[in-house]
DNA sequence: AACCAGAATGGCAGCGCTGCCAAAAAAGGC
DNA sequence: GCCTTTTTTGGCAGCGCTGCCATTCTGGTT
């Protein structure tokens, strides 16, 4: 970089204002406001001499004081648990698409897992009067339920159906995922069912699958055999290192559940590795339909979720200002090769 | 939910201002604002009178009126070419852990690899008067590096280190990575090597590997015998029809120097099924050291990218406001088992 | 030529907060 | 008890923009 001097001035934002804008034009203020946000009327001609006065100088609206000065603002505040988890970048990936094309902002921050710092990050969005807030399910500390309400901001409850939502809800119900994936099994004709699984205190969704899961096996007569549940998030190492526990203890296992399909390759790798027979002699079923699910050498069998589609519906309804509404996407069961 | 009236009031946001909390623990605004900043000096009677009312009001600052009437923003923006590819969420990880920490709040879109979006998205994010500006490598428009210059506000590029930055840069030699990927290939007597990869005029970081990679073998008198490049995003599935594209035409490669970890997943999953055994028959080599490479039966030969780090650095730089310099974390290749 | 609707424009008061300054209160010092 | 220093406090002018209202132009109409 270059002398002291230069660095001074760098310093000093170029604060093009409006105003100034206005000036360069011989316009008024709110007559550069109506050409750039094409609002109100004005004529041909100013237009043209207020884009250019805008280039030549190098303008760049403000959007901290124009929220200020309108109502509303068009930042849309995510809280979700966590970054490593490719559920919550296609959310993200579905709502930011949507988003950006309405002239929305998305702004984020990661709980990982739990309520408190949710509770704490959702009061930090909300000091950015944002139009709405978004948040993976349902399970909200008390507090921070209250502050939702209180903030007269709307808010969107993602990925869950299974409980009451304070306004918006879109995903799909974890309940029936779980209750469809044991009556799959059940359907093949596996008997002998185990479950491996990651921290369920924490990732509330999984554990609605595995409670309904059991619920469905036990209803038919045939209740979980065994489970092992690792501590920490779901990975592939862990699911791995979980089937192997899981096998070390129950060896007449015919079919495992796993909490999700990270979980699932793992548990896949192990058999791999270890020469278990897939299905024949162990069965395997996980949650999600991620891609890389289908590109192994034997598809997994697994229930797609439409993770993309949450964030652009989610979006969508914000954007549209709906009314509150709860709405299901539904899952879709893939047979795969595994089950 | 309930009647139109209960919907009327719930629209019209609550909102508390400061002064209205000033009135109501009977005090002037800027004590009600020194009380919550904890800046300046009150006493402990009058910090408690405001705690108090804002208790009870429910107050949320406004950081939009906050930040308009201060000077700069505790934004940091980031426009990253996806969300899909797990490098970027994983430097968002990394970032926002630390931005947090210090109350600044993360926004971001997606420039989906298209240096013309990346243009307009950096345009909206300067609008929002961000701290700082996160953009991944160096390659942007012309326009993009003139806005990002004039807007005096602090730019970090990140993920690459070949090129000219315009301010803070932080992450590794793209080079370097494809440089040592090809020495390493040829230091274990690979010398048929192919590569398969995706679209590289998007994704100029693995563009770069690429180069070197080949200047590499060349320099070794053993030049690249094929290659295949996919148009679209990296994936597990487009790696699979990668390498079974390749050795359709070349048959007689003893390694395969893949764009990313994902294709080399692919990669790998075509050998399993196909029979071919790695890496005897067939070496395989890719880049990022996702975990899931270490995972599957044979650990995948790879280097590993310090991608949180990256992103943890970016944001303490941010936050302490540091001068402009390259800090480049480096990489670590990892032999694995399948090269 | 007088009149009028409608288009085009400028002025200015805030939006809710922070930063500065001056005033008031508390705390010492002799 | 009087004066100085330090701490605590309130008032108020903006930050850069938008929204409202009043005003000035246009271009017909009668």
């Amino acid at each position: 970089m270059s002398g002291s001097k230069l660095t001074m001035e760098f310093k000093h934002q170029a604060t093009v204002t409006l105003a100034e804008v206005a000036e360069a034009a011989g316009v008024g203020e709110s007559t550069v406001s109506r050409v750039l946000r094409n609002h109100g009327s004005f004529s041909g001609k100013t237009r043209e001499r207020v884009m250019a006065a805008v280039e030549r100088l190098g303008y760049v609206p403000n959007r901290i004081a124009g929220t200020l000065a309108s109502t509303g603002s068009r930042l849309v505040a995510f809280v979700i648990p966590s970054l490593s988890n490719i559920v919550f970048p296609d959310v993200l990936r579905g709502a930011s698409a949507v988003l950006e094309q309405n002239r929305y902002q998305a702004v984020f921050s990661v709980a990982d897992y739990d309520p408190g710092k949710e509770e704490a990050l959702a009061a930090a969005m909300l000091a950015w009067r944002p139009a709405a807030v978004m948040l993976a399910g349902y399970e909200h500390t008390e507090g921070t339920a209250k502050m939702l309400r209180a903030s007269g901001c709307r808010v969107v409850e993602l990925l869950d159906l299974d409980g009451d939502a304070l306004d918006i809800a879109v995903g799909f119900s974890n309940r029936a995922a779980g209750r469809e994936s044991a009556a799959f099994l059940l359907r093949r004709g596996y008997r002998r069912i185990g479950y491996v699984g990651h921290d369920l205190n924490r990732d509330t969704r999984a554990g609605k699958r595995f409670s309904s899961f059991c619920e469905t096996l036990d209803a038919n007569g045939t209740p979980l055999v065994a489970h092992e549940i690792l501590g920490g998030p779901s990975s592939v190492e862990n699911g791995r290192l979980g089937l192997e526990r899981l096998l070390a203890r129950a060896t007449d296992l015919d079919a495992v559940y796993f909490s999700n399909d990270d979980m699932a390759l793992g548990g896949y790798f192990h058999c791999l590795a270890q020469g278990i027979a897939i299905p024949s002699q162990l069965a395997i079923f996980g949650y999600n339909g991620l891609d890389i699910g289908r590109a192994i050498p034997q598809p997994l069998s697994t229930i797609r979720t439409p993770r993309v589609a949450t964030g652009e519906i989610a979006a969508q309804l914000i954007v549209a200002n709906a009314p509150p509404q709860a709405v299901d996407l539904g899952f879709e069961l893939i047979e795969g090769a595994t089950a």
